[in-house]
DNA sequence: CTAACTGCAAACCTTTTGCATTGAC
DNA sequence: GTCAATGCAAAAGGTTTGCAGTTAG
């Protein structure tokens, strides 16, 4: 989602681990890689649904899951600040990490090569061989710093 | 659930902040911080639920949903290693960080001014208030490493 | 005394699963 | 042709909610 990112890498990632590329698998992945927002299963499955209306919801999960364990999606939960579900995005070649706002709902994803080293300081701190690295914060972002505190309930 | 915690601190500041501090509330909040292991609702609940038969898995939610709401708990998913489930502990004074071992579930949480430093760093950076952090990895323990890789579905 | 909190039961929402059918390789 | 993947419908979590009765402050 946040970096641009190279078009056919998934689909190729797929094919040679030998995972069927299914003209629903090619939908969704084509999907995950334009998304300019993160998107939750239900929105894969609205979007997906309407370029393809017979794409089923259960299609959308069961690709996702498969993406998931294949490490070319990485799943997030923003800190549930807009509820309960999870969130997809292509893993991105830079590992970044995201700022979510309590008071807007904006998400911030900073790139750089300081989180790249929490990888390494781990492995060498600990042993622990990360594969899977998800730093989320909640907070207030620089705009709702400024404003004064909106009465809750109305959010953009 | 980590460091050692300072007993009354949850229930005083509770009462300081106008929070009504229930029987439910005492034996919830007690129960998490005696905790040996990151607890589910559902295993505070069962916990809860041995010490006084009375009280409802609704009020546990709603306990463990006002104790976050409050920042004095923070809620984890572990990676999603085991299932959906949300994972509570009481909010420690000092930052750490969660290891999620995909071949054998084990958590493992350094602490330490390194991780610490990721707040200031953010702050400084981007201007972003942080006020949760969360940062899980995924990947392989030390003891999994060394261990021939087993066969999917038997978990400690 | 009164607003806040609880127990209860039902609803809700997201995600998974078993099965017959379809389709990729 | 074969085995993996899909559509479908139903179920399975996990969590929330409206309401009437209870209780902390």
């Amino acid at each position: 989602m946040p970096v641009a990112r190279t078009g056919a890498r998934v689909s190729e990632e797929l094919r040679s681990r030998g995972v069927r590329l299914t003209a629903q698998r090619r939908l969704v992945v084509d999907l995950l890689e334009r998304a300019t927002r993160h998107l939750d299963a239900e929105a894969v499955y609205r979007l997906a649904h309407h370029k393809d209306p017979s794409i089923h919801r259960a299609t959308v999960y069961r690709t996702l899951n498969t993406l998931k364990k294949h490490g070319l999606v990485d799943e997030l939960d923003l800190m549930h600040v807009r509820g309960t579900r999870h969130y997809y995005e292509v893993r991105p070649s830079v590992l970044h990490i995201h700022l979510i706002c309590t008071a807007c709902g904006k998400v911030q994803e900073p790139a750089g090569r300081f989180w790249e080293g929490l990888k390494r300081r781990v492995r060498s701190q600990t042993g622990f061989r990360p594969e899977v690295v998800r730093l989320e914060m909640g907070g207030v972002c620089v705009d709702c710093q400024d404003r004064p505190p909106r009465p809750p309930g109305v959010r953009p």
